[in-house]
DNA sequence: GTCTATAGGGGGATAGAC
DNA sequence: GTCTATCCCCCTATAGAC
């Protein structure tokens, strides 16, 4: 069924040295990142990673593109469905916290160096990006509130806000394989999130 | 009736180094900062600064400290006030983000670099702070569920995280002096938290 | 309190051998 | 596809003059 020639995790050596990379952008930062860090994680040393990649910043850029394709995708996907309003948010809600148990390290590299990325020409997409998330998100709460599911009273700007720090923050300390899986974790969420936690109102 | 000699904003060189190293250290991260820009924000030569420090960790060492003792000082006081659950965890949503209109700098370093500087032996206290944060959320929700103002099904540790996650997360959106105060948004935020945003429960 | 000058190490990236 | 060897620049920190 598969057009890959290898059976293998890893469909290339290019995509292997830029999951080493995304792990070590993650956790250490991009600037912290030294190619010899990259390198010695994948058992080269540094000059042959540039074999691969013209530079630091182009493995970067790979690793966002190709995430980001995905998952706005998947955003769009919802936007077009026919289900009403509030089922669609909760389903960008599952649909993101589902990246960041499938593409933790995507999803931190771009929370924590999108600012400073996004003073460079190149990574120009970024604030694009940034733009077209927060266009789903308040079209989906001004849906929600014009059909009756959601409340009329919102600062619709501030609750987008809340929704998208909340969801993307928890990359900082969800585990992929834990005990709490990405799916519980949105559901406690959104429980929270459409009811509050007050006993009553 | 202040004891100090200069009636300007700065009470001395060491405090503005510091008030500028700290502006640094959360624009462009503690690592990628480097002693130069600092000196050359201050109009000084990298050198001179080590005439009132003695390293870069040093400074943000003494940064991060100095925020931390005033924040917890005020959770403690909450937390021995006499005042019922629900207003305790409201006061403690409002003070944060009234840490993070008054230091959004100290803010911002500790979100993004505790755990980089949790990893040396002179940072361990960062670690015992947290878990001073952890303790205090996790007291006030579970004597806001003893009480009855919270609803008993919640999961206290995940609600623990996303109440600490959007509040501080926060410090990457708010601009101290902008339309949006502190106040009106802990207001908004504890709306949400405690009623959610669906129309009817 | 700041400057000059510099030590000693690590940074990204390149050229060419294997 | 990786290694050897290296360039040039920037990093933190120090010593001593002013």
């Amino acid at each position: 069924m598969s057009a890959q020639p290898e059976p293998e995790q890893p469909a290339s050596r290019r995509e292997e040295l830029l999951s080493i990379a995304a792990g070590l952008f993650a956790d250490q930062g991009f600037r912290s990142t030294t190619v010899r860090d990259i390198a010695d994680a994948a058992g080269i040393l540094s000059g042959s990673l540039y074999h691969h990649f013209d530079s630091k910043e182009s493995m970067v850029d790979e690793i966002l593109r190709t995430f980001q394709d995905e998952l706005f995708g998947q955003y769009d996907a919802i936007l077009r469905s026919d289900d009403d309003a509030r089922a669609k948010l909760e389903q960008a809600v599952e649909v993101s916290f589902a990246a960041i148990d499938q593409h933790p390290h995507e999803v931190a590299i771009f929370q924590h160096e999108a600012a400073y990325l996004g003073g460079f020409e190149r990574f120009a997409y970024l604030a694009e990006r940034n733009a077209q998330s927060r266009s789903v998100w308040i079209t989906l709460l001004e849906e929600g509130v014009e059909s009756g599911a959601l409340r009329a009273d919102l600062d619709i700007e501030l609750t987008y806000r809340f929704i998208r720090d909340t969801v993307w923050v928890a990359v900082g300390w969800y585990r992929p394989g834990g005990k709490l899986t990405h799916d519980v974790i949105a559901r406690q969420y959104l429980t929270i999130l459409l009811d509050g936690i007050a006993k009553e109102r």
